[in-house]
DNA sequence: AAAATTGTAGACAAACCTGTCTGTACGAAA
DNA sequence: TTTCGTACAGACAGGTTTGTCTACAATTTT
């Protein structure tokens, strides 16, 4: 119809394929060459609209960014109740974990793929988890719980790290059972 | 003068060099050619002591996990009594992080480097963090808490994630600042 | 001294990589 | 109708990858 919508449906094929396979197999055992196969796109109409793989990789992480997110608030933001939302964040995990692609964050699996002089990249990975802190720092807020402004700082970096811990056990472990118990220890924390 | 000797030289060269350049540009990105050229070893001698680049890895894992517990154990056995032990798990990342070549761990990294299906290497990474729990269980039971004993298996998960987590935040962020913290959340934990 | 073991040097093969290029097609807008 | 934007197919270049191979050297064992 209109090249604009057509124009960016090639450009969306390239990328969900991408992110599934950087997702998936890492970036470095991804080649261009495969994610134009199963984008089903020519390699010329690729290098039209990214001008490289490390430029394709910067676009997967903006978007990974914007959808993970949005999956993470969707399901903490089913409850209106403010600790069940805190909680909500452990619950996201299970959910995020059932899915059979589940390989951690996608986050830290890039930087592992990077030596640390890839500051580009490495500045999106912490600009992710920075948000991911303010976000967890925000449902602490509205508990108004009246501890003292150190511990509550305190509390959320706890937090932040066992969700982040939890991650990278289910990524190795595949299995949800521990999760329950850590939802326990944030209670205690808390209380 | 003994073969044996010399044999192992070759070898320990190659490894000293693949495990610097495993850990610090992560697998994919260190090729065969960089790791013989920094061993100063021709590659016939390479593929004389092991017969593929993931064998290498391997070898890499294995030595790692034996060098790595190492420097825990020195870390955390300096002292003799029970509660500055376990805290010690959290001293010892601030030293090692101390170090300029820190990246993590490098089981977590050799993980996010290989699809899932890489049953060979996932297994060497799961032991490795088996046995990570295994030790913290340890020096959680020495305390010799009553706890109901429920809570003591908790309380070595909620540690083991703190510990995992921290690696991971300060891979990112490179600063030791908030181990202090975390070691404050372990002991409130305890008491 | 002869033979076997251990290791070295580096050319080579075959596959793969990213990225470029040429040339074509086709719809929409000017 | 001409021009522009988007997209195609696929050959190609230049470089890298892992791994093999042959020939040679040093040392130890027989």
């Amino acid at each position: 119809m209109d090249r604009q919508n057509s124009s960016s449906n090639t450009r969306t094929k390239i990328l969900e394929a991408a992110s599934r396979l950087f997702y998936e197999q890492g970036y470095h055992l991804t080649g261009i060459n495969q994610v134009i196969a199963e984008a089903d796109v020519a390699k010329a109409s690729f290098y039209y609209h990214f001008c490289s793989k490390e430029d394709l990789c910067v676009a997967y992480l903006e978007q990974r960014h914007q959808d993970w997110f949005g999956w993470l608030r969707e399901e903490v933001e089913r409850s209106r109740e403010p600790l069940e939302r805190l909680l909500g964040l452990f619950t996201f995990l299970e959910r995020w974990l059932a899915n059979s692609d589940f390989r951690g964050c996608a986050f830290l699996n890039i930087i592992a793929d990077f030596p640390s002089s890839y500051h580009r990249i490495r500045q999106l990975v912490v600009s992710h988890k920075d948000a991911l802190q303010a976000y967890i720092a925000q449902l602490v807020d509205h508990l108004g719980c009246s501890d003292s402004d150190n511990n509550l700082s305190h509390l959320v970096n706890t937090i932040y790290l066992l969700f982040e811990g939890t991650i990278c056990q289910c990524q190795m472990y595949r299995t949800t059972e521990f999760i329950q118990d850590t939802r326990e220890t944030v209670r205690k924390l808390i209380s």
